[in-house]
DNA sequence: GTGAAAGCGCTAACAT
DNA sequence: ATGTTAGCGCTTTCAC
């Protein structure tokens, strides 16, 4: 190497090294026309040549542009956020926008100083995960001026635009199968965290639809950190020790509902006559058990996509009217673990 | 509300509301000392009033300092870099640095992508997985002019600091607990991802070692994509079904590990004494199994800590020397899918 | 097709 | 303890 600077490169410098001006070089960096190709050519090399990465800030606050959508979610642990963001990285393909992701850890007071980090880099748009947000955070997102998409759930006011499912309906929908199927002495198996308002929304449509029939969730069972295919293992065998008549468990996610399956099957129990099993979300690790659990599709990777061509859109032409609402439709998958009843009530999703 | 201005507050803005200099309120919304209690609390009313959110990338701009860490990874879905990430978060904690991720898919020019992208940004620090990179990765790397702290692997040369394991240590080690254990007749089970350097290096070590005791892979197979769990079961049963003989299967990762062990115990086959199994990572999945799988600790987290550390310090610290060196220390775990013969070699880790 | 001047919203450095 | 001035590296606007 024959020199090796420690301020990085400016666009001076690769005006001096290629004999053209400031403002045209910035041209050809930025592939606008209005160029000639020798000037243009010459540019590309002397840039390349120095190795010159261009200073987004200087251009952010010159242009007033900047090419990053904030992403504020509760956290990567739970396999559904990793897909939600995967959807986003290819909805936002394309567009020439980037995901900048912040976690809240399920907390308000995370998700508040989240999106003031976030925000203060003024980027095209927001995409957070659900409709509960404090006061200050929900001030915040308003007063942005950029697209902003609440996503996974839609029971709730928005913001402005909002991509997700109805909790509260898959809690009843699946109500619904498990009582057509005949099970009716029901326990619940679920996460302790109160601030975890998806599932309790899940819970909430699903208790009203069991007691519209006359059921009620029998026993229950929380639990809080730790290894979630390991806690549905003693989870259930702690609910079926203090309440062995139950036939059926509801788990509040698909890893604890696999961790219940493993146990009972390891047990001998049979499955889905003497106990059904359901989860919820549809997670890939399902397809490698030795039986499939029933879940319901919480649609992760398309809210993702939906949400990223939201931004994209408005980004596109500021002049879109905004505040979309896409609510998406989960399907349940009765998969082995909810009994078919010949005589029962069909499937009204067939 | 009052008046809805769609250009965002400046601190112009705060400062014409509170009747203090600009300069002043700069101060106080940074927590900088030497400001009159008085006027602080006259600022900070005014600014929360307002909603005011500053401007970081005129801020950045102004004081060529940028709290952001750029991170590139290959990708969230394999459970081992969430981790990471997490461990990287808590190491960044109080340093008042923020971590912005990248992803590359193990694609070497979407790294070399993710890298320009997030280097415009000029952040305080970057880390990076591998050591793998393309000359056009390296060298601006090289001039980032910014600490760079390579992670996950230490098997190679590093560009600046570098924290991980070394994958060839692993295979090796993995190798002897499984000749000391008397089993002869291996099988190795991977994917496909001729880019996965560390998986790679994992083999090589594991083949190099069970060479020098003259002992061969006898038969291998591979996968990509799909359910890892799914594929652990099928290639399992592929894999035993052409080499029945086998005595021992080696998994690069825990998750097709968990699948071939899940498939086993369906068959009723007698595992460690007919067949012996390992895997690598030790995921937190594995304790919720019906037998916890052999395995070996990647240090994950501890890995994500150092290197943001190191970012920390020396953003803290311009002075000091660079190019540190963590090399960790997997461990193995037996679990219970490795037999355990008494007149066997000791570990010398024990 | 190219260039010169002004300024984005802040902060460093220097007054006072 | 507070204010003033200059300028960070780019892009916008307008001139040629």
């Amino acid at each position: 190497m024959s020199k090796t600077p420690k301020r990085p490169l400016t666009l001076r410098d690769v005006s001096e090294a290629s004999g053209v001006s400031e403002m045209t070089v910035s041209r050809v960096l930025r592939g606008l026309g209005d160029v000639s190709e020798a000037t243009r050519a010459r540019v590309q090399e002397a840039a390349s040549r120095l190795g010159y990465v261009p200073n987004r800030i200087a251009g952010a606050l010159a242009s007033n542009r900047v090419n990053l959508v904030a992403v504020v979610i509760p956290s990567l642990g739970n396999m559904v956020f990793p897909e939600v963001l995967s959807g986003i990285s290819e909805g936002l393909e394309g567009s020439g926008l980037q995901p900048v992701v912040g976690f809240t850890d399920y907390l308000p007071e995370r998700e508040e100083k989240a999106l003031f980090e976030m925000l203060s880099w003024r980027p095209s748009g927001v995409i957070v995960a659900g409709l509960e947000h404090s006061e200050a955070s929900r001030a915040m997102l308003a007063r942005a001026g950029v697209p902003v998409v609440e996503i996974m759930d839609v029971d709730g006011e928005a913001i402005d635009a909002v991509v997700g499912i109805s909790h509260v309906r898959a809690g009843r929908e699946m109500a619904d199968a498990i009582l057509a199927a005949g099970y009716r002495r029901i326990g619940f198996l679920g996460t302790k965290m109160p601030l975890d308002y998806r599932a309790r929304k899940r819970l909430e449509g699903f208790r009203a639809r069991l007691a519209e029939a006359g059921v009620g969730i029998e026993d229950q069972e929380f639990y809080e950190g730790g290894s979630a295919l390991l806690k549905g293992r003693e989870m259930t065998q702690a609910i079926l020790a203090r309440s062995p008549d139950l036939d059926f468990l509801y788990y509040s996610n698909d890893m604890i509902g696999a961790g219940g399956l493993l146990w009972l099957l390891g047990k001998g129990v049979a499955i889905p006559d003497r106990v059904g099993l359901a989860g919820f979300n549809r997670i890939e690790l399902l397809d490698g058990l030795p039986r499939r659990l029933a879940t319901m599709d919480a649609c992760r990777r398309e809210i993702g996509l939906r949400a990223a061509a939201i931004v994209a859109a408005r980004r596109a032409d500021p002049s879109l009217p905004g505040a979309e609402r896409v609510e998406l439709t989960p399907t349940i998958e009765p998969g082995d673990t909810l009994r078919r009843r010949p005589g029962a009530a069909p499937d009204p999703r067939a």
